[in-house]
DNA sequence: CTGTTAGCGCTTTCAC
DNA sequence: GTGAAAGCGCTAACAG
C-alpha cells in the first residue's frame, strides 16, 4: 500500500482537472479566477482534506515566512516570568497578530554560535536585552535580514530605548527631596562577575555603554551628588536575576542590618527588587514609608495594584514592543527612537 | 550589477571547485568527510558570510523543522502575562531548548479558521487552554502532525491535565473545617455568555465535560454539601479574564457589600483573583482573616513571596508544560497525564 | 481566465 | 570519500 502522504495541491490539480497554478491562485489570488471555480476548489479541499498550501514550501519559494523571531537576552524560562519582558512580548505580539504575522521565540543565551539554525527562517529579528558581546559584535544573527534591537545598541541597527539616565535621576531626585540618612542603591547586573550581594571595591562593573543598569546608575549617583552624597557614600548592593527567589536573600541581608545601619532609602533598579523588598520589610514590621522609604523601576501593574503602592519610574514596555514590530514589518520607518518615562508617586516614598 | 543575493550552498560548491552534496554533509554529517576539506569548507563559508543551510530549504527538503507551535487559546497579550501561562510556557520552553528546538507562539483566539498558514511550518502542536469550538471539534489544527492538548481533552489526543475536581475539593474542605457564615464563589469564566459580575438564575453555565472551571466548581460544591450548604446557598461570582484590572471591580464590588451579607469566606478559581481580593481587603480595612478568608487556586510564586500568604491549590504548571514538550519531541510515549496537585496552608486561610 | 514551466536551496540515494 | 541528479511543494512569470 501507499505511504500515508500528505494531500498537496498537485494532487488536488490532478484530482479537479486543473492546473496546479490554478489551485495556488484558489488560495492566493482569488480575483485571477471566477468565483464559481474558487468555490469548487476550495470545497473539494476541504473534502480532500487539504488545508491550503504548506508553509515550508511557500516560504522556499516566495523568501518571506511571515514569521518574526525574538530573541532574548536571557533563557526564555525567566525572560517569560520578567514581567518587564512579558509587557515587551505582549506589545510585539499585538502588533504581529494585526498583520498575520507569528512569534519565533529564540533564547540568545545558550550556545552563542549555535542560534538554532531554524532562526533562519524568520523574515526579521527583534533582539532584546543586552546580547553576550560574540553575538552583539559580530551581527551574527540578521544574515542581511532586519534587525530591531530593544535596551541595547549594536552598531548600524536601529533601536528602542528609554532614556534611562535621565529616568532614574528623576526618581531619584524626587525621593531625595525628603532627606534621607542612609540611601542605598539596589541594582541589576552591574558586576562583570556575577554577584548576589554587596557590591566592594573588588568588583569591576559592567562597561558604561553597554548597559542600561549603568545608565541608571548614572542617574542615581547625579542625583545623590546634587544632595551631598558622594557616590561612596550610598552602598550598592547587586542582583543577578530578576526574581523573587534571587532577589529575596540579597534583601534579607540589606533589612537585617542593625537599625543604625540600615538603610532609610533603597533606589532599586526594578519594581521586582522593590517589591520584594516591600514584602520583606513588612514581614519584619518596618513601616513604611517611616521606617523605609523604597523606589522601583518599570511601572509594572503588580506595583500598582497593591498597597502601598510603589513610588517608581513608568516605561512602557507595551509600546517598545509595539514600536519594535512595527519597524521590522515596515509599518514605521525604522528609526532609533527614545521612549518617555514617567515618574509614579505611590506610598512606599510619599 | 547583479542582485545582492544571499550565498548559497551551491555557491559555494562552486567557489570551491566540491560538490553541493560535500557542503551539505560538511554541515549536517561530519564523518561523511575528511576532517581537512570539513574543515576548508567551513572556513571559505565564513569568509563568503554563508551560515549554514537555509532553513526555509532544509525543512522543505526534510521535511522538518525543529519548530514546535504552541496553541494558545488566549490572545497572546494576554497569555504571556497570565502566571499560570507563563509558568507552563517556561516548562515547554525549558525542553524543547536542550533538544535544539524553538517555540512558535500562535493564539487560537483569532479568527478561529485562520490560523495563520506559517502554523503549518510546525513539526508539532502544543495546545493549551479550551479551544474555540470550531477548532476543537474539527481538531483543525494538526493536519496529520502531533499534538498534546493541555488542559482541555480534545477527542483522540494525548492530554496533561490536573485532577480540577479534587483538587478543588480538597482545598474547599481544607478552608471549610473552620466554619463560615457565608462562603461565596469566584469563578473564571464559567458562563456560557461573557459575565462579569455576580452569577444568576438567568446565566447558562458553560457544559461540564469541556471545562476546568466547571470542574473545580463541582469540587467546591461537593465540599459545601458536605458541610451541609446547598449550591444556591453560596453566591457565586464570575470573571471572564484573570487580570487585575478586570478582576478589580468585580471584587470591589463583592467586598463593598454590607457588613451583614458581605461574605466572610472566598473560594476563588485562581491565585490572581484571590490576590486582588486580597489588596483590595486590606484597601478597606478588613482583617485577614478575622473579617475575610481567602482561597486561591494555582500556586503562584506570587501569592507566596508576600505576607500573609496565599491559602491555595498548587498545581506545577512548569512541569505540564516539560511533560507536554517531551511528549511531542517524542522523549516520552504520548500518553494522558494527570498531574498531582497539593495543598499549600497560607495565612489567607489558615 | 487558465495552463506550462522553471526554479526557490537544500538533502539524499546511488554510482563512482 | 565524493559527485550527479532527482525532487520536497509551491509560486510567479509568461503564453495562450
Amino acid at each position: 500500500m501507499s505511504p500515508p502522504r500528505r494531500t498537496t495541491l498537485k494532487d488536488l490539480a490532478r484530482e479537479l482537472g486543473v492546473s496546479t497554478a490554478t489551485i495556488s491562485n484558489a488560495f492566493n489570488r482569488p480575483d485571477q479566477l471566477s468565483p464559481a471555480l474558487r468555490e469548487r476548489i476550495l470545497g473539494e479541499a476541504k473534502r480532500l482534506g487539504y488545508r491550503g498550501p504548506d508553509a515550508k514550501a511557500r516560504s522556499l519559494r516566495t523568501g518571506r515566512s511571515r514569521i518574526i523571531a525574538v530573541v532574548l537576552a536571557e533563557s526564555l524560562t525567566y525572560s517569560i516570568n520578567d514581567p518587564v519582558a512579558s509587557e515587551l512580548l505582549s506589545g510585539i505580539a499585538e502588533v504581529l497578530d494585526a498583520h498575520g504575522h507569528t512569534l519565533l521565540l529564540l533564547s540568545g543565551r545558550q550556545h552563542v554560535s549555535q542560534v538554532p539554525g531554524s532562526a533562519s527562517i524568520a523574515d526579521g529579528f527583534i533582539a532584546y536585552g543586552l546580547m553576550p558581546p560574540s553575538l552583539m559584535v559580530s551581527a551574527d544573527l540578521p544574515a542581511q535580514r532586519p534587525l530591531v534591537a530593544i535596551d541595547f545598541s549594536p552598531a548600524g541597527y536601529p533601536t528602542v530605548h528609554i532614556d534611562n539616565e535621565p529616568a532614574s535621576y528623576m526618581i531619584a531626585r524626587y525621593a531625595l527631596r525628603t532627606p534621607a540618612r542612609r540611601p542605598a542603591l539596589v541594582s541589576l547586573r552591574l558586576t562583570a562577575e556575577p554577584c548576589n550581594g554587596r557590591i566592594t571595591e573588588e568588583h569591576t562593573l559592567l562597561p558604561p555603554e553597554s548597559s542600561i543598569t549603568r545608565s541608571r546608575l548614572a542617574g542615581f549617583h547625579r542625583a545623590l551628588e546634587e544632595r551631598g552624597f558622594t557616590p561612596s557614600d550610598a552602598p550598592m548592593w547587586n542582583i543577578e536575576e530578576n526574581t523573587f527567589e534571587v532577589c529575596a536573600p540579597v534583601l534579607e541581608e540589606i533589612l537585617d542590618l542593625p537599625d543604625d545601619e540600615r538603610p532609610d532609602l533603597l533606589l532599586c533598579m526594578s519594581d521586582r527588587i522593590a517589591l520584594t523588598a516591600l514584602t520583606l520589610a513588612e514581614q519584619r514590621g518596618l513601616r513604611i514609608p517611616e521606617d523605609l522609604r523604597l523606589t522601583g523601576f518599570d511601572g509594572i501593574a503588580e506595583g500598582q495594584y497593591r498597597a502601598p503602592r510603589l513610588t517608581t519610574v513608568r516605561q512602557d514596555s507595551v509600546e517598545k514592543g509595539r514600536i519594535a514590530a512595527r519597524m521590522i514589518l515596515g509599518l514605521a520607518p525604522s528609526e532609533s527612537t527614545l521612549l518617555p518615562t514617567t515618574l509614579i508617586v505611590g506610598d512606599t516614598a510619599p
